[in-house]
DNA sequence: CGTGAAAATTTGCGGAT
DNA sequence: ATCCGCAAATTTTCACG
């Protein structure tokens, strides 16, 4: 994990689709380091993948909420497939498994407020260890194109 | 956005870097309408690009935390320029505007515990706007792989 | 880590349904 | 209007130095 492959990683996170050329262009290096670099990196498990980014208002997605949600009892067999049933659920974009006052963070994204009404009275709340609920509409949410290696 | 559409994000979603050859043999259509269908759907701005999935840990950055924070005043400026601030720190994945007793939830990914004390009381408490700040560790996040157009 | 050649993929154009 | 086949241009990929 040097400065070589850092700076791989940075030109794959500004756009993954960028070419083994371009990568290795902007890196300065030869197009066959570069991809033999990137399928180390890979090899090891550093990059996992690519996901696509797409416009979720686009896809009749456009509102998104944060559902802290607590179980009970919080122990291992039911936070575990509270976490499974959650993140299989097609509302689900991501969940968080959280410490503190609530044990998940569930980020949704659906159709409408209605959808999200549905959703939390007729689909999480009728799990039995579902204790309580707490719903935030997300008006926003950016993310950093950036996550670069060690410190900063 | 019909059914063509709606397959092609299908396979890119399960790996953006899929080559449009494949793409095309797991839809069932040639590469040519392919090609011409995701670049239709990149220009009408449903694919916005596709970004690196890293392993956090393997970086240096195995901590996870969801940060919410109260904003006084929470007038607009004071919204958007927090906001733009929180989204540029290196320790940021993403930022949250939200609805409810808290205005942003911050996603951070840090080194270690001590990074993400100095993160909150050296960084985020330094700032006047901040009212209140409220540190949950993220013990695992998992995403969707597949977040489908429309009513599921 | 680079060079060069072979294999695979992307991509534009003309034509078919 | 939408989709396909073909061939050129680009890119990936590998054996070798």
């Amino acid at each position: 994990m040097d400065e070589l492959d850092a700076a791989i990683l940075r030109e794959l996170q500004s756009d993954a689709r960028k070419t083994n050329r371009d990568v290795a262009a902007a890196v300065g290096i030869s197009p066959t380091t570069a991809l033999e670099r990137t399928r180390a990196l890979r090899a090891r498990g550093v990059i996992r993948g690519a996901r696509l980014d797409l416009d979720l208002a686009a896809i009749g997605r456009g509102v998104q909420a944060l559902v802290a949600v607590r179980i009970r009892p919080p122990s291992r067999d039911v936070i575990e497939s509270f976490r499974d049933w959650a993140a299989a659920l097609p509302q689900t974009l991501g969940v968080f498994v959280t410490s503190g006052s609530e044990d998940f963070i569930l980020h949704v994204a659906v159709g409408s407020n209605d959808d999200l009404y549905a959703f939390v009275i007729d689909e999480l709340t009728l799990r039995r260890e579902v204790a309580d609920v707490r719903t935030s509409i997300v008006y926003e949410h950016l993310q950093n194109r950036s996550v670069l290696p060690v410190g900063r």
